[in-house]
DNA sequence: CTGAAAGCGCTAACAT
DNA sequence: ATGTTAGCGCTTTCAG
């Protein structure tokens, strides 16, 4: 009934074809569309019209394969189902597009394993590779980055271009939040111990701490994901503070939700902020604050420092380029409720921990 | 400092050099790697070590050249900030790896526009389209469907091989449900007017209604999204129902948590049941009733049937594959609390709308 | 079972 | 500005 049902010879048109039809040399052909203005403007003018008659279609495997360009990035997530790189991808998405390049999404499912086998077929294919937050080692990303270009987002790995938003500022600006709004005590609920960014931002926590005589204590690690932060508030109704600072929204909107649950008010006995600002955070009730990374930024970014690279740019290995942050303040954090607050009154005064 | 410095020079080590040094024609490195079996066995032995001794790796590229096959199929979503692609995502990559695949993610965002240039350019590079939900025209899908293997999710389109949940079954449980526990008056939520599923679920409603003698009104449509879902809920409290199903569970989701910040219970005062079934359903509060689908399972579905018809297998374009569908009921329904239940009380009696 | 040779479709020097 | 001629690295007949 259809007419996909006849023609069993799908002779694809080559360059050859319209070549002959359009009375000149393939490599003519070839030209008017790699190479547009090395070729006189009429006859390119019949080259394409007589391609689209004939529904020519530059193959693009032939063409890789003689250019040694696929003109595909490889950008590699942790996690399909978490909303943090929806955002990262769009951007990368937008700079490759915008230069011609297709991205190549793959799904590490949180798995070291198939992060490096997928990485492995991956490489052959692409023409560079932007590893979205990744969980293999520093060596091991070194290694590739060796065969190709490749460019780490959220972490700082040594020879290797990196970008990374500024985890330290983050950190500041979550604790003089908290601490201008009085709270003297907060826990820091903490994400994966492999985290680059986890390290960062409780050490920075760490100094800030120090200079604005709050007290600092640490939970964790635990999963990046809302489960992790259900279980971090069974840790922390233990011994509670009044103010938490969350390695991520995921973690703190798990961690608000389960504090309401156990009937602990939020922000009215507990105040949290959290890290990235993904879309959820402002979707919860109460809203979260948080330190906003500038998601869409870092992919845009990341994806056109590879494609410099790729088109033979120096891989300048210096510092990791360094994204601002913001904080977003919302209904999460309010000012301390005396009557719950220090565990231990009349201790707790300056310092954090060592 | 670096080694990557110093060599100028990054040739790729080629069939040729391993046949060279192992002693044999090339054709044998080729077979040995393609068509196992095909060569002697210690033959084949030497040619692996030599070929892991200097780090040979077929090049992918060459490969799809001479065989026409990229061994890569593309899974097309329409937004990759929407969880309900996740696990779809997932068992379409599990399935592809299965047989040796390799799957570019493509995300149309929302855009037509976008999906159709972004396929355009896909359509000739990979050996297979999953259209994972699209926003194209049935005769726009049917058309790349000539030139490749295209199987389409969540959607039917004449001509074109599908794979579609049960959504009668899904509409007439969850009404059985809802009745079940006492509602004659429930309200649907409904999604985008182009979305083949939102046709399906509300017909299936309609007929399920007339059957089980509650009244069912329509609301809509409205974006797939929470979003949508509090824009919703403000259309829903001028005129209550004791009981509502809602398209998806994004929009279930936002209109309860719209609700609950006007002070109306649920599932006090209202009960909401959702599809889909994504990840975030059992972890708002209250849990949300939906009727799942089996996401995984469609895209492990989908991408096989691809496959086959990759290898050649017959595109039996005939009735549109069913995946089964079962209701998960969780906190957000229950019985109606007659006090504020029929809108218009001694009313209430059968049929549904025509 | 293994060699030899002919491309896959396109681009990239060389020539003209 | 356009034509010619080699390949890119691999698979695949076709012989032996």
């Amino acid at each position: 009934m259809t007419e996909r049902d006849v023609p069993p010879k799908p002779h694809t048109v080559t360059i050859y074809d319209v070549a002959r039809r359009a009375g000149v040399a393939p490599s003519t052909v070839s030209r008017t569309f790699s190479r547009p203005g090395r070729v006189n403007a009429v006859t390119a003018a019949r080259v394409r019209r007589v391609a689209a008659e004939v529904g020519y279609r530059a193959n693009p495997v032939a063409r890789a394969l003689s250019t040694a360009r696929t003109n595909m990035i490889a950008v590699v997530i942790l996690d399909i189902a978490n909303p943090f790189y929806a955002e990262i991808v769009r951007g990368a998405q937008a700079a490759a597009a915008a230069a011609g390049y297709t991205v190549v999404l793959a799904d590490a499912q949180e798995s070291d394993w198939l992060e490096r086998s997928t990485l492995e077929r991956a490489v052959t294919a692409v023409d560079g590779i932007v590893l979205a937050s990744s969980r293999m080692s520093d060596l091991a990303i070194r290694m590739i980055s060796k065969q190709k270009p490749v460019v780490v987002l959220n972490r700082g790995v040594v020879d290797v271009p990196c970008v990374v938003t500024d985890n330290a500022r983050g950190a500041r600006l979550a604790l003089e939040h908290l601490s201008g709004l009085g709270h003297e005590h907060v826990t820091y609920i903490a994400g994966p111990e492999a985290s680059w960014a986890d390290g960062m931002r409780w050490s920075s926590l760490r100094e800030s701490a120090a200079k604005l005589s709050v007290r600092l204590r640490r939970l964790g690690p635990f999963a990046p994901d809302v489960r992790g932060g259900v279980q971090a508030a069974e840790q922390f109704v233990a011994q509670p503070t009044s103010a938490v600072v969350a390695y991520n929204d995921q973690l703190a909107i798990g961690l608000v939700r389960s504090l309401i649950t156990r009937g602990i008010g939020v922000p009215r006995n507990v105040s949290v902020v959290g890290f990235d600002n993904i879309a959820a955070a402002d979707l919860v009730t109460p809203g979260l604050t948080t330190v906003a990374a500038p998601l869409y930024a870092q992919g845009i970014t990341a994806t056109r420092h590879v494609l410099t690279m790729i088109e033979g740019g120096r891989d300048r290995t210096g510092q990791p380029a360094v994204l601002p942050v913001r904080l977003v303040v919302r209904g999460s954090t309010a000012a301390p409720h005396r009557s719950l607050d220090p565990p231990r009154p009349g201790r707790g005064v300056t310092t954090s921990s060592p």
